[in-house]
DNA sequence: AAAAATATACCGAAAAACCAGTAGAAATAA
DNA sequence: TTATTTCTACTGGTTTTTCGGTATATTTTT
């Protein structure tokens, strides 16, 4: 089996310390290098020789950690990095996984759930704890309001005006008249409650409709 | 080991037909029923005993996957979701995670996989087939784009723009001259190459600016 | 102290959006 | 086959945005 080297990025020593000492007990893991904020370890990334696997931080004295996620996936695309992190936030999970963490746990993780987490992670796999697999799991109380039902021309439409196009463009394309057009706008901004255009976008954009 | 009760919702019959014959080989699975729609498995759900495990397509001939998913974690709860299903687009599979789906598989996965996914499963964890946690894990490139440096207020200003004020009741509310929200809503404009304020508003949205 | 960025302000003309109606044709559902 | 929804189209007018400039005062940064 070969050693994967490993880096540890977090600014607080006491994690640090105790993530050091686990990672050091399993002999397929090297620690390559500790970091307390985000820049340094990219500096280091930069020059560094290939990098296995970073347990990151997302809260740092200096950058986001999405935003170091999303540098280490760039710099290094083979990079696995595995969260590990207080927040327990739903949506900031997601925001992780969709930069291209692949794993998160929360700190009060057991040391074993840890170390299955990161040999997870290197096997190629998604690696949630059990706490975050919980709470991506269980159901959503975030009932948004209801999203008003919109009709196959009236998305089209929809989308059309989001991507700054003018009624006539609009109309000119689908073959419709003008006042058509003018039409499906003022009815969707009538089933979104939205005074005007943007006010219809910055809704349809929230429910995910564009 | 006690026996996990399984419903299969797929319209493809033959798909049905495989993901049965695959099933029925494990000793501690059980298949309980199999749907061509949404909407019948739903019934058969609000009336049914405990269900472990639902294996679950997105394009259903009546209702999108996505409501079938929130419905059956709003009904139950404790029923996993393994969505089986020919998109590999990211945005879908973090939308059905979003959604409370526990897994999801291609449907090229391979027999192991989707037996070793569903056991992941129902063991509590996440399960992503091989392929779909490679797309999940590779760089996004449509971070291309750079986000345009916003002043305060600047932001402050996209913000009422978003709400529907048009410039005249921005100036008021902000005691300055309507001209100077004009001139900012122009630098907004052009800080996103946007030729009105819906591109505006999309792009800012798509940037979480709002 | 000089340079750059930010916030402010103005003008005029053209383009586009918005408002308040109405209403027929076509497709879909009951 | 009705009934309903969806898509279409129009009139006439008002409001708002958009485009093309320009320009000064105030912060902030170098």
């Amino acid at each position: 089996m070969s050693v994967n080297k490993l880096v540890i990025v977090d600014d607080h020593p006491i994690v640090v310390q105790g993530l050091s000492t686990l990672i050091q007990a399993e002999e397929d893991l090297h620690i390559a290098g500790t970091f307390t904020t985000g820049n340094a370890f990219l500096s280091f990334l930069k020059e560094a020789e290939r990098i296995d696997i970073v347990l990151l931080d997302i809260t740092l004295p200096d950058i986001n950690g999405v935003e170091v996620c999303k540098e280490i996936k760039k710099l290094s695309p083979d990079t696995k990095v595995l969260i590990i992190s207080n927040h327990s936030e739903r949506s900031i999970i997601m925001q992780m996984l969709q930069h291209g963490a692949s794993g998160y746990l929360l700190k009060n993780a057991s040391s074993e759930e840890l170390v299955r987490c990161v040999h997870d992670v290197l096997a190629g796999r998604i690696a949630l704890s059990a706490e975050v697999t919980a709470i991506m799991t269980r159901p959503l109380q975030n009932e948004l309001k209801d999203i008003p039902h919109l009709t196959k021309r009236e998305i089209q439409v929809l989308n059309m005006i989001a991507a700054g196009r003018t009624s006539a463009s609009i109309a000119d394309e689908l073959c419709v008249s003008q006042f058509t057009v003018e039409t499906h706008r003022r009815n969707l901004m009538q089933k979104f409650d939205a005074s005007n255009t943007a006010a219809l976008i910055k809704m349809a954009a929230e429910q995910k409709l564009l």
